[in-house]
DNA sequence: ACTCAATTAAATCGAACGATTAAATCGGAC
DNA sequence: GTCCGATTTAATCGTTCGATTTAATTGAGT
């Protein structure tokens, strides 16, 4: 078998964003991938690269789509300020949509990424910021001119509200479905997207009291 | 020392609450609490149910604080639907509040009922579930009376949001004061519970496109 | 003072963890 | 076909975990 390594990547992905990293055993990874403990280690040297490994392969393609999002809507808008749904759009579309593409993992993913943001070990943080960094370099100026009345404080809260809700909505929207009785579903993705920028740009955009 | 439990639950309180129950082990407790190992299990049983007079410990209290607030609003309200600030306010308020409390220990257990929100782990989701049912019953209907527009559908999603929202500002705020460069004050708890609840407001009350 | 139940302390259990080692196996180059 | 580096396997390391057992200690009631 050549793709063992894909085999560990695939069900370390699994495992990692339904129980969390820190919560997942390297012994419960080579179970679904049927390779050898060691190999996990041969591979990638230990868990923590391993979870770095797992991240970035998902986290370079789209963080680039996100960003081509954005210049796409930053050329049509000219020099006036991007409309703010158009840039939770660019924000949370690609991560959400990358759900649909199973081909890709994305769903899988996708909850992952959700879980990361969550966790609070410190190390899984700082790879987070620095995946992150380019993109909040870009996202955060784009979105201060959408919201040019909103006083940096409030600015600052506001992205921090919204990445509660976006994170919590990536990891375990699955939650909802039960919740709801069965009234919402998690695998609409469009509507999810609909549903959370619409949600998002009312509060970016709310009055400040 | 007959406060050996009290000692056993303060530090369960701080190291769950910090990092997460599951990531904290029973030896970390009884190094804070400068007890032995088998005294938690004798006064608790296990770690699971140490766990859970962690939380019902403040959980009765917050919960029947909440209840308060809303009955109170709600008669002010008369026949007519209480306003959606106001129950924001109720549900907001006295857990983000209870952090200025630190006699209550409030701002540890606030983090810490974050972190279980967020957690993946369905024991302790089971817990939460068991503690919040009584509030969701009384603060659904008062809710989707203030939102009489809003299709269920949407209704549901956007306490999803809210939820994932006001978690994730409870259990980690901490990061925003490093994201913000000290532009944002997380100790400020009634800036917080304005923010969030103004934030939460618009999100709730936003168009669905 | 003595008793006895409540509590604390010390020592240890089996299981699971991440990691490492050394041997076995595979697969293309020659 | 043989060799040799790349890969996989099996076995085991030391550590830490939650839990338990057994013994020592405490303190209120008589």
């Amino acid at each position: 078998m050549k793709d063992t390594k894909s085999e560990i990547l695939n069900a370390a992905e699994q495992l990692f964003a339904s129980r969390g990293p820190n919560a997942t055993s390297l012994r419960q990874v080579i179970g679904r991938a049927k390779v050898n403990l060691a190999a996990i280690h041969y591979h990638f040297g230990s868990k923590e690269s391993l979870l770095q490994t797992v991240l970035s392969r998902r986290l370079g393609p789209l963080n680039a789509e996100r960003l081509a999002l954005l210049d796409k809507y930053e050329q049509e808008s000219g020099k006036r300020a991007v409309p703010l749904p158009k840039i939770l759009e660019a924000l949370v579309g690609p991560a959400l949509r990358l759900s649909r593409d199973s081909e890709r993992g994305g769903a899988v993913f996708m909850r992952l990424l959700g879980r990361c943001v969550l966790e609070p070990d410190e190390k899984i943080q700082m790879m987070l910021n620095h995946q992150f960094h380019f993109v909040l370099e870009r996202f955060t100026p784009a979105m201060q001119r959408a919201l040019p009345n909103l006083p940096p404080v409030d600015f600052f809260w506001r992205i921090h509200f919204l990445v509660g809700s976006m994170a919590h909505t990536m990891a375990d929207s699955e939650r909802l479905r039960t919740i709801s009785g069965g009234l919402c579903d998690p695998d609409d993705t469009e509507g999810t997207i609909r549903r959370l920028v619409a949600f998002l740009n009312g509060g970016l955009k709310a009055k400040t009291n």
